[in-house]
DNA sequence: CGAATTTGACCAGCGC
DNA sequence: GCGCTGGTCAAATTCG
């Protein structure tokens, strides 16, 4: 199955880009996640994040296009392991990004996802149909966490939200599972810039009388 | 009235 | 074994 990822809601045009690996190592000049000035601003609540194993997943389509690993946020995927992490700072966000798998036997389908942003609401409309099923209020943190597990039979997937305990400003949404599905109303694309090789994902969402 | 949300109870994992 | 914590369940409640 391939990885889907989390797809946004977005702006048409928005995009959020992710820093290529031949770049990085100095970590006061990493780049910034943010659009280029010749797009439109990027919001945060556009940023879109997948899972390592198939990273861009792209037009969301039944047979996305292959897009080579390339996310290095610090650490490279590391092909005999079955555990790895991505890790993008920003100013604004953090992004954390898991996947586990079960020692030499048959790798796990779990994906993990965690970004940090700032937002005024918790609930994102990133395309999907949630259903909240649990509310729990965490050890060190004033603020309690929501678990929403997606609505559409048969899909597994579930998010966790919380703000930041730091700074309520912020939102930590954490995905779990991989979509089966596509998102009702959203068509996601990327692109590759041909001068620093990043990969730029967009999500368009579809006007409803389209 | 059906769907979605709320919220207390319950369960499992983990550390001591 | 016990208590703490995070995650889930499910009945009650609210909402459209």
């Amino acid at each position: 199955m391939a990885a889907v990822g989390v797809p946004f809601h977005a702006k048409a045009g928005n995009m959020a880009h992710f820093p290529s690996r031949s770049q990085g190592s100095s970590s006061s000049n990493s780049t910034p996640l943010h659009a280029d000035a010749a797009a439109p601003a990027f919001d945060l609540s556009d940023f879109i994040m997948f899972d390592q194993a198939e990273f861009a997943p792209s037009s969301f389509g039944p047979e996305p296009p292959v897009v080579p690993p390339m996310v290095d946020g610090g650490r490279s995927n590391d092909q005999n392991s079955n555990l790895s992490n991505i890790t993008i700072n920003s100013g604004d966000m953090t992004v954390n990004a898991r996947n586990t798998g079960v020692e030499g036997e048959r790798r796990e389908e779990t994906s993990r996802i965690a970004f940090r942003m700032k937002s005024e609401v918790e609930v994102l409309n990133d395309g999907f149909k949630w259903r909240k099923y649990g509310k729990k209020s965490v050890k060190n943190s004033p603020n309690p966490r929501n678990y929403y597990r997606c609505s559409t039979e048969g899909c597994s997937v579930k998010k966790r939200v919380e703000r930041d305990r730091e700074d309520p400003s912020y939102v930590i949404t954490t995905y779990e599972g991989i979509h089966n599905h596509m998102s009702p109303g959203v068509v996601y694309y990327t692109t590759q810039d041909s001068v620093s090789g990043r990969y730029y994902v967009a999500g368009c969402q579809v006007p409803p009388d389209s």
